[in-house]
DNA sequence: AGCACGCCGACT
DNA sequence: GTCGGCGTGCTC
């Protein structure tokens, strides 16, 4: 039943996407959190309608609902069976070979399969039945009358002001009101309900097409416009659309409405693609391949199209992954298949995308989560309908509608935004290699700096390696100078930072007119206020956790729920307003270049420089004009962006991830050092780094230094085979929050013993299933819910997949708790 | 998720 | 007695 990462057997294909014809009982997955699937009679009348992947309306419970077609039913009939309500979709929206796709996903994930199915297609497309409740006439003439109890009242004058539906009313009145109570005033006919359906906001957008038909116009005042519009309309042979000729000439409307009233012009509604790529980029050539670079290619084109294998290609910074990754996807296109190419999810557009699209123009889709869902909606279709083979997108694009794929490439396979932290845990670079396998093709992961996982698996002959140890154009790797900031503990403020060997180097730099990039992986400008007179720290009302100071808008913010207050605060807790601010982020540094080099133009790369729209690109358009001396940044400026110009990389301070309390700390350290360091000397100048740290002989540090890959992995491999962590062994994690403290502790420590009774219990879990909990979270409080967690730790995740789904569904009173809920993350990543 | 049912304490 | 709050279980 469930299937072991990268071991799985599911890997059932059915032929064909028409059902049986005899066979009028279908499965269907609802979208909604329920595990199980339900069977439907499909009307014969519908039956040559229906296909899998196709969404129908269903009655479920009370209501109707949207749901999946999966496939014919298996099951027996002990129950009454209902009948579709109407078919949703025309087409499939997702090839069938996806089912079991999603069908491993469910079971993995411990994740209803309907959710899953939910959120891999574009948004705002489901159908749901809701109750609205709307006032009676007797309604109006009792809200007129006095003394009736206060909620009553206010409920209808709610409805008063229109209807509302039911979980939208709940929301308006903030107190929680009781079904008991809208029940009674349904009853005594006060207000009414009535289902209705609501949705599908989204589809294909239509645009109205001009098409010339002839042009013997009457001659009157209007004639010359009319003629004006007639041979524009003629000179596009294939019609232009209205929006269009509106641009080119002005008031053309009711010119057009007339024209088209009386036959000159033809119009009709054609499909248009909504673009959301934007400035258009210019087109490159492919450059002539280096040694390494070749070996890499023709290994992997060698094995399109002859059935599953997956590769690691550690290549070092600066030595044309993407090269690679760009002729495989030519070639794939050259054999028909088609290419999925994964990027971590960074703002908008990744320096990955542009090259992408320097290359294969027009034909490729894009898909990221800038896109709205209508935009989203037009790249699936274009890609289902087999318009474009090449995809590329950030984690949700592994479940992009391909037919026939050929190759799934992870570009920076170690960056942790492929898992996703919310709701529907998953890891995408995971999932693309359980997809190349059921659909017979290749995966492809690349990394300056792989993770232990995927090395490890390298090890174990799971994936072919493939190496590129030489940058392009045999240019040097950058030579990295590790600075010990404890010699610099006793100097006040920013000295302790700004150390004179990074002063010296950033000075050369300037004097020579080449590019600075400071990181420091920390945003704000003071992350550690405190109060003068009494100590306090200044946190977040909602999460327990430092505020940090923002010079800019002038206010401290919470980084984990976003709340915020004026930064002329005073002390919480003495009311003093002498605030000492402590700690630093990118803000401060900027700040101490300003001061420094008031000559220099200076600008910052971080999430509150980059949200705007475009503002990344500007940044990045500005370095490479060099219109920017130094830049200062968090760990975006590490990811994926290609600086030529910058010859110097200062990092202030690496020792800030080093001390999470996660087994990954030492490894994150490592990729994010080595990541940022590479930035330099990527132009024909050799790069230089300053590294600032206070634990100079960490090995995650020294190992940076040289951008020493396997160095690191052989030692930090040691410490995961001795503390028995992953790869060694597997991890589920259960996530356990509330927004009461003490219901959320007794329901944390409540599912801890029901965990440990099964385990001992159970003769099958005896010595292989460890549980570790439950303990209050390192962040024990975020946006106002308090955070437990166990974890859950064995050789075998199918040991860890059984103790979980008798959790789930053999005892209901630790999942379906309404006031504290109990996450299950299969893999975790993030554990804070 | 959303809805109904049914058990209980508080009130006429 | 009955109203309304809340926990529990079900949806083909």
């Amino acid at each position: 039943m469930v299937c072991d990462l990268y071991d799985m057997k599911c890997n059932e294909h059915r032929e064909g996407i028409i059902l049986p014809e005899v066979e009028s009982h279908i499965d269907v997955a609802v979208a909604l959190p329920v595990y199980h699937t339900y069977t439907y009679q499909v009307p014969e009348t519908l039956i040559p309608f229906i296909a899998i992947g196709i969404r129908v309306l269903v009655p479920f419970g009370q209501r109707k609902v949207t749901g999946y077609i999966l496939g014919p039913s298996k099951k027996t009939e002990l129950f009454e069976i209902k009948k579709i309500i109407d078919i949703l979709d025309d087409k499939p929206l997702f090839p069938e070979s996806m089912i079991s796709f999603f069908r491993w996903i469910a079971d993995y994930y411990m994740h209803p399969i309907g959710e899953v199915i939910k959120s891999a297609l574009p948004g705002g497309l489901n159908l749901y039945e809701w109750t609205e409740l709307s006032i009676t006439e007797p309604g109006r003439n009792r809200l007129q009358t006095n003394g009736i109890p206060v909620l009553e009242k206010k409920i209808l004058s709610l409805l008063d002001d229109g209807a509302l539906l039911q979980k939208n009313l709940k929301t308006k009145l903030k107190t929680e009101i009781s079904t008991s109570l809208i029940r009674k005033m349904i009853h005594s006919g006060v207000i009414q309900k009535k289902m209705i359906l609501k949705g599908n906001h989204s589809g294909s957008l239509k645009e109205t097409f001009l098409t010339f038909v002839h042009s013997d116009i009457p001659m009157d005042q209007h004639a010359e416009k009319r003629k004006k519009i007639l041979e524009f309309v003629r000179s596009h042979e294939n019609g232009i659309s209205q929006k269009a000729l509106k641009g080119n000439i002005s008031g053309a409307q009711s010119s057009v409405a007339y024209l088209v009233r009386k036959g000159f012009l033809s119009e009709s509604m054609r499909k248009v693609y909504r673009d959301p790529l934007g400035d258009p980029i210019p087109p490159d050539r492919p450059p002539d391949l280096t040694k390494e670079q070749q070996t890499a290619v023709s290994a992997v084109i060698r094995a399109i199209g002859n059935g599953f294998s997956a590769y690691l290609l550690s290549g070092v910074t600066g030595s044309g992954k993407t090269e690679v990754y760009m002729q495989i996807a030519e070639f794939a296109l050259k054999k028909g298949f088609s290419t999925l190419i994964l990027v971590p999810e960074i703002a908008l557009i990744s320096q990955t995308e542009r090259r992408f699209r320097a290359r294969f123009g027009e034909r490729i889709a894009v898909l990221h989560s800038g896109l709205s869902s209508g935009e989203k909606y037009d790249q699936w279709e274009r890609i289902l309908e087999e318009k474009v083979h090449i995809v590329i997108g950030a984690r949700s694009s592994i479940f992009a509608p391909i037919t026939r794929l050929g190759v799934i490439i992870v570009d920076e396979e170690h960056d942790s935004s492929y898992k996703q932290e919310s709701r529907f845990r998953y890891n995408a670079r995971d999932l693309a290699v359980v997809r190349a396998k059921q659909q017979d093709a290749i995966a492809l992961l690349g990394s300056a700096t792989p993770s232990i996982q995927s090395y490890y698996n390298a090890d174990l002959k799971k994936f072919h390696r493939l190496r590129l140890t030489k940058r392009v154009k045999d240019r040097a790797l950058p030579h990295v100078r590790i600075v010990d900031l404890c010699q610099y503990r006793d100097e006040r403020g920013i000295r302790k930072y700004i150390t004179p060997e990074l002063l010296q180097e950033i000075k050369h730099n300037l004097s020579r007119g080449e590019q600075v990039l400071l990181f420091l992986n920390r945003r704000g400008y003071a992350n550690h206020p405190i109060c003068a007179s009494c100590g306090e720290p200044m946190v977040c009302k909602n999460c327990d956790i430092s505020l940090t100071l923002h010079k800019r808008i002038n206010a401290y913010k919470c980084h984990f729920c976003g709340f915020s207050k004026a930064s002329v605060s005073p002390c919480e807790k003495c009311g003093s307003a002498s605030i000492k601010l402590l700690g630093m982020g990118t803000e401060k540094v900027a700040k101490a270049m300003a001061d420094l080099f008031p000559k220099a133009r200076i600008s910052r790369m971080d999430r509150d420089t980059t949200v705007k729209k475009g503002s990344l690109l500007k940044i990045l358009k500005d370095l490479k004009n060099n219109n920017i001396d130094i830049l200062v940044g968090t760990q975006m400026v590490a990811k994926g962006h290609d600086f030529p110009n910058i010859t110097l990389v200062g990092i202030i301070c690496a020792d800030l991830s080093l001390n999470f309390p996660d087994f990954r700390s030492s490894e994150q350290t490592f990729q994010i050092l080595a990541q940022v360091a590479g930035r330099a000397g990527r132009g024909s100048v050799p790069g230089r780094v300053i590294l600032q740290t206070y634990s100079p002989d960490h090995f995650s540090i020294i190992t940076a230094q040289n951008q020493d890959y396997s160095k690191f992995y052989n030692q930090e491999i040691i410490f995961r085979r001795a503390l028995n962590y992953p790869p060694f062994s597997r991890l589920i994690q259960l996530k356990i929050s509330g927004k009461d403290q003490k219901t959320t502790k007794t329901h944390a420590i409540f599912t801890g013993e029901r965990c440990k009774q099964i385990l001992t219990n159970d003769p099958t879990f005896q010595n292989s299933v460890e549980l570790l909990g439950p303990v209050e979270a390192p962040l024990p409080k975020i946006s106002g819910y308090y955070r437990w967690q166990i974890l859950l730790k064995g050789s075998k995740i199918n040991l860890l997949h059984a103790l979980v789904h008798k959790l789930l569904f053999e005892d209901q009173k630790v999942m379906n708790n309404r006031a504290v809920t109990v996450a299950i993350d299969v893999d975790p990543v993030y554990m804070l």
